[in-house]
DNA sequence: AAACTAAGACAGGATTGTTGACGTAGACTA
DNA sequence: TAGTCTACGTCAACAATCCTGTCTTAGTTT
C-alpha cells in the first residue's frame, strides 16, 4: 500500500514504469486476446473447429511449406496435441501435406484452396478489429505498439516475427 | 496473391494497414500473450493451480470487493466454469467472500492476505517482461501500445481499463 | 403475493492440453 | 555397412478448462 508515488517529482522514465502501468498492461493483455481471439469463433463453431485448429490455419498459412517440427515449436504443444487438430485438418481437407525433397522424413504442410478461404475468412473478421484499432490510434501508435509487443515475446519469437517481415519485405521489393 | 502493393507511392497512412502490417499483429498477438502468461506458469504449477485460477486472482486483486456476477462478465465464463476455480481458491484461503451489504444475495469477492501474496509473486514474474519492454520501446511507444490495445479489445471493456484507470488517478491524487 | 435476480450445485460432455511408450522411415556417422 | 540419431505418427491414459441444461435457495423488486 506504500507503494504509491503521489508525491514523486520523477520524470516520465520513472513514473511510468510503476506498479499501476505494469498491472493495467495485464488487464489490457488479457482482453484484448479475449476479443481478438473471439472475433473468429463465430465462423469456427459453424465448421465444428475450434481456436487450436485456427492458430494451425494461421501459422501454416504464413509459413507455407513449414515441417511439423517447426509448426509445434511455434506453438508450443506437444505432438499429440498437435496431431488431433493436424489430423482433422487434413481428413477435412483444409491442409495438404508434402514430402520434404531435402530431408523426405518431413511432413511439409501447405494450406489448400479451401483451406486458404477458410483461413481468410477468420482473418477478415479479426482484420476489422486491427484496421480500426490501427486507424484509431495512428501510424506512430502503431510503431510504439509493435515495439512493446515485440519486447514482451521471448526471443526466439523474435526470429519468426522477423523472417515473417522479411519475406514481406522481400515480397514487396520483387 | 495479387494485394502486394509493391509498386504503391501510397503515404504511411495506407500503407501500414496493408494485409501483411494486420498479419504481423496476430503473430504479435499471439506470441506476446503465449509468453506473458506462460511466465507465472512455474509458481502455479507448484501449488497446483492452473492459469485460470490465476485470472480469477488478478480480477479479484484488481478490483477487490468485486461480486461473483462481475467476474463472470470479465471473465465471460460460465459460472459452472469459475465455480470449479474460484472454490478452490476459497477453500485454499487465497480469496474471502462477503455478504454484499446492499444487495444481501451477492458474495463479494476479496484477495486474503495470503491471496494478496501469491498475486504478487505471480505478478512480479509477469512485471518484468513488461518493464523489459517497456524500458526497450520507450515512452511515446507505451502509450502507442496502449492506444492500439485499447481500439483492439470490445468497448465494454474500456468501461473496466478506464475504471481502473480512474481509480488509480483518484489514489494518485488523493 | 408474484416475478425477478444472485449465487451455488448437480449431471454430463467437448476441447485442448499433458506424459509416456512404441514403431517406421530416413539421415547421418564411425 | 552397421549403428545411431531424427522426424513423424500413433496408442493409451489423464488433467485442465471450458460448455449446456436444470434445479434450488435466498433475497430483491414490483
Amino acid at each position: 500500500m506504500q507503494d504509491q508515488k503521489s508525491a514523486s517529482p520523477a520524470g516520465a522514465n520513472l513514473l511510468f514504469l510503476r506498479e499501476a502501468e505494469i498491472r493495467a498492461a495485464q488487464d489490457m493483455l488479457f482482453f484484448a486476446y479475449r476479443d481478438f481471439t473471439n472475433a473468429a469463433d463465430v465462423i469456427l463453431e459453424e465448421l465444428g473447429l475450434g481456436r487450436a485448429h485456427h492458430r494451425v490455419l494461421h501459422f501454416i498459412g504464413r509459413n507455407a511449406g513449414m515441417s511439423v517440427g517447426d509448426l509445434l515449436a511455434v506453438l508450443r504443444i506437444t505432438k499429440q496435441s498437435l496431431a488431433r487438430v493436424l489430423g482433422a485438418l487434413i481428413e477435412d481437407g483444409y491442409v495438404a501435406q508434402a514430402q520434404g525433397r531435402a530431408d523426405r522424413r518431413q511432413r511439409l504442410l501447405t494450406l489448400t484452396a479451401k483451406g486458404e478461404d477458410l483461413e481468410r475468412r477468420l482473418f477478415e473478421r479479426q482484420r476489422e478489429r486491427i484496421v480500426r484499432a490501427y486507424r484509431e490510434a495512428g501510424p506512430a501508435a502503431v510503431d510504439g505498439f509493435r515495439r512493446v509487443m515485440r519486447g514482451i515475446m521471448d526471443d526466439d519469437a523474435h526470429a519468426f516475427v522477423d523472417t515473417a517481415d522479411l519475406a514481406r519485405e522481400t515480397v514487396r521489393k520483387g
